[in-house]
RNA sequence: GGGCGCAUAGCUCAGCUGGCUAGAGCGCUGCCUUCACACGGCAGAGGUCGGGGGUUCGAGCCCCUCUGCGCCCACCA
């Protein structure tokens, strides 16, 4: 217990507290808690090369509301936070902080310094260095953006336990994303494949279908006419892509289109290259599409690998790795004509195409211009394009009809809140169209834990792939050797090759529960906490960073990794415009919370909606602000009467108006605990700050004289005592939203932290609610009279007199004392309403001094 | 093309299974420097609940329909 200060402040509350939860470890989880006991979160893991903004204050603090709430609950509540630290997103940053680029064919050099650390000048050329010269950057980096990371989710309060931490690079990640992995493959849920995948030419890496996004962009039919063999005339087709035509290897009609079908199985001759390919027909083909006829490229978009394959086409490849035209015109394709193009990217080709289309009189017409979804990598800048190659996938039900069912049902295992955020999973699953594709061609990542054998050729048998024991996890197969190997016998013929692809980001997030739970790490923690309790995270990330977390599950532990899924919406401009960027001062987490205070953010933060896209607000931290500000200052004016102390006597609370407003908070309580029960924070939150200022204002206001003592000490101890029963449930009420203001004020009368009080339970005193309303109304119409009258709120009244229907009056008589006091009247009379309306007053007021 | 969400005061939003006169905060207007709080308090003005139908004793809430905004998904000829 401190002493209550003359003037509460909340400033430099946050640093205070801090401090003292972390050396008190209030948040510290008990690792000897049994399942029944734990509430566990699966914390999503930022991403730490990406840049802090507000949208992290957000939706952490909506997490953390749930974290206090279980915790006052009385759960053990495992609150873990990860770093989301691999992958292309810190690849970039790397690149661009450092004014480097990973090239493998470097040697590695010991104690290299990069030329810059921060903002390279704009021109500078990147400087090629070794993989792990470059993969030391990344770990350099990553570590300095994780303390800007936990400085700012320690400044927001957040109730993490910081001893139970990971990073996704780590070696317990890496141990358990490779671990996974190896039993995925040896159940067969993880194969490899020669196939074509749809293919960055800027990060040169594979992308899965979770990661694609469509973005409009303007293209050009252009119409081109095949020659018949064997027969007079033509047929003509539409194309956006006309550089594909040396990648042409058939025409394709829908089998019910009249128009086509007499030349189904015919041959046609590809303009300007001269191969020839066959007239076909398939279901997937649009008669209303172009001219209802459509070129087959290998390839051109996704739906020319499914004809590819379905209708067992000839390969005829163009687009190498790096988005260049391959150097080597395919097989019966015109070498001469191909060599224009050669070497030039798409939009090159394209250019050079056209103008000969134009020049030999082929080019139907013009060409049409149109706008057109286009797929990109998320994070790329030009059109994905598809590249055959060998890749590692996990079976997800993009392939098989059973698994999706299974997954979709996993869908319904959960709570979601929202519930309508269920739709986008189950739209999401069911829309799959290929397995996940895990493997990516780049460095900075956990790697692929694999080797394979070389035959007498050197060549890499791919169907045959060494594993290494779970015991030896982690381990990186361009370095390590496998188990009766020995490191001369690399890529040499009849030896070894290590696997030099990485697994994707999100291979390894899809194990945050496994990974923050030390799964199969041997002590004991798993079993306490699997599976969770919540999961929280953006709804944009339902597909990726959900669904690869129930794959996983499914597969290993044939369960749902949680219970509950809570989704949390956006941030909006209030210009919705971007975010202050363009204003000159940006809007930053940290500013923000040294400006107004922590517990004025978060009271912004929660005061939306669980999944409802929100506006940034700073009118509401203020707002935020306000309530902190009042819940210090009434608690002081609350236990500045009588003893000091956190001793209470419902026993003496005996006055029906001190009743009445224990029974509303009563109310309060109930509702605050069922809209937590069901994850709506922000409802909890609006009852009871709604109830606390009508506490503030009309019922403190009310009976303060009466505190005083001004009507005896029994008429006193039954408001004093009321008035502390209620502050100590606002305080806890209140805890989870504003944990710094009310932690400051229950320290003025408690020796333990709030954050470990008992959420609060109703008083059960049987005081009548309604008794209240007719009396505040009284005080609300004197106080009006006097508003009026423009006299101060102090001004004594000679008379009031009432008139109110017979409950209402009864109710008048129960708080008369203190409406007397309260509104300084003289000579209140009661009087039955006539007709039974609302509660009127004549107000005398006495005559000024 | 399929799916989902939103539309209530000038602004941001509550209004949970239909039920007294539709609420809050901000902003606005007026007043009060009251012994917890001027980072304050008191009071006031302000709404045909997006349009149109329907069910019902009764609709902001349920049904149909239209309009506008936003999001997710879909094979890019």
């Amino acid at each position: 217990m401190t002493k209550i200060p003359d003037k509460p402040t909340l400033d430099g509350i946050e640093a205070r507290w801090i401090d003292q939860w972390e050396s008190d470890g209030t948040y510290r989880f008990d690792t000897s808690a049994v399942r029944d006991q734990v509430f566990a979160i699966d914390t999503p893991p930022p991403t730490v090369s990406g840049s802090l903004h507000v949208g992290h204050v957000f939706s952490y603090t909506h997490t953390d509301l749930i974290a206090r709430y279980q915790r006052m609950r009385g759960r053990k509540v495992f609150y873990p936070m990860g770093w989301d630290d691999n992958g292309l997103p810190t690849e970039r940053r790397v690149q661009n902080y450092f004014g480097v680029r990973c090239d493998p064919s470097q040697p590695y050099e010991d104690g290299f310094q990069p030329p810059f650390r921060g903002d390279p000048p704009k021109k500078h050329q990147a400087i090629p260095i070794s993989r792990p010269n470059f993969l030391e950057l990344c770990d350099e980096l990553v570590e300095m953006d994780e303390k800007v990371f936990e400085e700012l989710f320690r400044r927001l309060g957040l109730s993490v336990d910081w001893t139970q931490h990971y990073a996704t690079i780590d070696a317990r990640s890496r141990r358990v994303s490779q671990r996974a992995f190896l039993r995925n493959v040896a159940r067969g849920e993880a194969y490899s494949q020669e196939a074509p995948t749809m293919w960055d030419i800027d990060f040169r890496t594979a992308v899965a279908q979770a990661e694609m996004e469509d973005r409009d962009r303007p293209g050009a039919y252009h119409k081109i006419p095949f020659q018949r063999v064997g027969s007079e005339g033509a047929i003509e087709i539409d194309t956006t892509r006309p550089e594909l035509l040396a990648a042409c290897v058939a025409l394709v009609a829908h089998p019910d289109d009249e128009r086509y079908q007499p030349l189904f199985g015919t041959q046609v001759v590809v303009p300007l290259y001269g191969q020839t390919v066959e007239v076909c027909a398939h279901e997937l083909a649009q008669p209303d599409k172009g001219t209802g006829i459509a070129m087959i490229c290998t390839f051109g978009d996704s739906t020319d690998v499914t004809w590819w394959r379905e209708l067992d086409l000839d390969l005829r490849a163009i687009i190498g790795r790096d988005g260049r035209m391959l150097a080597e015109a395919p097989a019966g394709v015109d070498a001469e004509a191909y060599s224009a193009i050669a070497g030039t990217y798409p939009n090159q080709a394209q250019r050079v195409v056209v103008e000969q289309l134009v020049e030999q009189g082929i080019l139907v017409g013009e060409p049409r211009p149109i706008e057109h979804p286009v797929k990109f990598y998320e994070k790329g800048d030009r059109p994905l394009e598809i590249v055959t190659s060998r890749q590692w996938y996990i079976r997800n039900g993009g392939r098989g009809a059973d698994l999706r069912a299974a997954l979709v049902d996993r869908g319904t295992e959960m709570t979601w809140y929202p519930g309508h955020m269920q739709h986008r999973y189950d739209n999401w699953v069911e829309g799959l169209n290929g397995d996940w594709l895990v493997s990516r061609q780049r460095f900075f990542g956990v790697p692929i834990p694999l080797w394979y054998p070389l035959d007498a050729n050197g060549e890499p048998m791919y169907d045959e792939p060494i594993a290494p024991s779970e015991d030896q996890l982690p381990i990186d197969p361009s370095t390590d050797v496998p188990d009766g190997s020995t490191a001369d016998q690399r890529d040499q013929p009849g030896g070894f090759t290590g696997e030099t692809d990485i697994f994707d980001t999100w291979a390894t997030s899809s194990l945050t529960p496994q990974i923050a739970g030390h799964w199969e790490e041997g002590d004991g923690l798993f079993e306490r906490v699997f599976p969770y309790d919540m999961r929280p995270q953006g709804h944009d990330i339902i597909r990726t960073w959900l669904f690869s977390t129930v794959t996983r599950a499914h597969h290993e532990h044939d369960e749902v990794p949680w219970t509950n899924a809570a989704l949390s919406g956006w941030i909006l401009d209030p210009d919705r415009k971007k975010m202050s960027k363009s204003k000159g001062n940006v809007v930053t987490p940290m500013g923000l919370l040294e400006q107004y205070g922590t517990d004025a953010v978060r009271y912004w933060s929660s005061s939306a909606r669980p999944g409802v896209d929100t506006t940034f607000s700073e009118e509401q931290m203020k707002v935020g602000r306000k309530l902190a500000n009042k819940v210090l200052n009434v608690s002081k004016f609350v236990l500045g009467f009588g003893d000091a102390g956190d001793a209470t006597d419902a026993a003496r609370v005996t006055e029906p108006v001190d009743l009445a407003m224990l029974a509303r908070l009563d109310s309060v309580i109930a509702e605050a605990t069922s809209a937590f029960d069901a994850y709506d924070y922000a409802r909890a939150l609006e009852r009871t700050e709604a109830t606390f200022w009508w506490f503030c204002d009309d019922y403190v206001e009310l009976v303060k004289n009466r505190a005083y003592g001004t009507l005896g000490d029994e008429a006193a101890a039954s408001a004093t005592n009321a008035l502390r029963i209620a502050l100590g449930s606002f305080q806890r009420l209140l805890a989870p939203f504003l944990p710094f203001a009310t932690e400051e004020a229950w320290s003025w009368w408690h020796d333990h932290s709030i954050h470990a009080a008992e959420w609060p339970t109703p008083s059960g005193l049987g005081g009548d609610e309604s008794l209240l309303d007719p009396v505040v109304e009284v005080l609300t119409l004197v106080r009006r009279a006097k508003s009026e009258a423009k006299v101060s709120q102090r001004a004594a009244v000679d008379q009031v007199t009432v008139s109110a229907a017979d409950g209402a009056g009864a109710a008048i008589e129960a708080g008369r004392s203190d409406l007397i006091a309260a509104g300084t009247i003289s000579t209140l009379d009661v009087v039955p309403a006539t007709d039974g309306g609302p509660v009127t007053c004549d107000v005398v007021l006495a005559p000024a001094d």
